[in-house]
DNA sequence: GACAACCTGACC
DNA sequence: GGTCAGGTTGTC
């Protein structure tokens, strides 16, 4: 479910409150979301002191005292909220982490989010984590436009690949190619260089205002204090096929690349 | 590349 | 009954 935005605010509204508090507890309750592969049990945890919240494309990273690392990806439907249990019933709580002052709770409908405890320097390690292309706010037009311009593939589909820039998912993907005039289905190659950098600057503007809007809650997301984002008010073309073009009208069409439903506007991108 | 798998729920 | 869903990974 949640793209930078939305990974990027639930560590903004968890880092306001738990930085600094020592956890007291901490427990999976269902082990089928735990990363595979030599991490260790969530009791390590207990009397570490959480000393930072950051994020690494859709990751979500989490450091305590003692080096140990807590890295969370939420996958579609995976939620960390504080406090208050709910609004999905206890069936749907996974794992949770008693703080000082605060509790934290994760809840995954279709438990496709993975938790991962381990050592500070097993990140590097990480086989999601090392492979990460490059934050797209890391990074200037120029450098954009290089490392996208010889992908023989639909520009979509490269911009949805975490390995060549990180953090982008459906939603922004279909709304950043609307905004920079690109077809979905286009290939670099074949677009220009200045379109290319047109790109970039679009997924920097819409990222940047969808975090500013608290990310999108089309359907699943709420933030960490179990709120919804504003954004999906303002999307343009993502789950619009049958509907008009805000820009001009013409009917949105809805196309299917690697498997993923693909919105735009025949007329304004080409 | 396309497709299935991992899961559950919403909607037609 | 079937289709679809913000993601990622693995297999023909």
């Amino acid at each position: 479910m949640p793209e930078l935005p939305e990974v990027e605010t639930i560590a903004r509204d968890l880092s306001s409150v738990l930085l600094g508090q020592k956890v007291r507890k901490a427990e999976f309750l269902n082990s089928s979301i735990m990363e595979n592969g030599g991490y260790l049990s969530a009791n390590v945890l207990e009397n570490k002191r959480l000393m930072a919240i950051g994020r690494r494309g859709k990751n979500l990273l989490f450091y305590f005292s003692e080096n140990l690392a807590m890295v969370i990806h939420l996958k579609m439907t995976g939620r960390l909220i504080l406090d208050k249990l709910g609004p999905d019933s206890d069936k749907h709580l996974h794992f949770h982490i008693q703080f000082e002052n605060h509790r934290l709770y994760f809840y995954d409908v279709r438990k496709f989010g993975r938790i991962g405890i381990f050592e500070k320097q097993a990140l590097k390690n990480h086989p999601r984590l090392s492979k990460l292309g490059p934050e797209p706010f890391a990074i200037d037009a120029s450098e954009f436009a290089r490392i996208i311009k010889n992908r023989n593939k639909a520009v979509k589909l490269i911009l949805l690949d975490q390995q060549v820039v990180a953090g982008i998912g459906n939603i922004y993907a279909d709304e950043s190619l609307f905004d920079a005039g690109i077809r979905p289905d286009a290939r670099p190659p074949r677009i220009s260089v200045k379109r290319l950098k047109r790109l970039h600057k679009s997924v920097v503007k819409v990222l940047k205002k969808a975090i500013s809007r608290r990310g999108s809650s089309v359907d699943d997301y709420l933030d960490g204090f179990g709120k919804s984002g504003q954004f999906q008010k303002l999307i343009k073309v993502y789950g619009r096929h049958g509907e008009d073009c805000p820009k001009c009208g013409t009917l949105l069409k809805r196309i299917v690349l690697g498997g993923r439903s693909s919105h735009y506007c025949p007329k304004c991108q080409h």
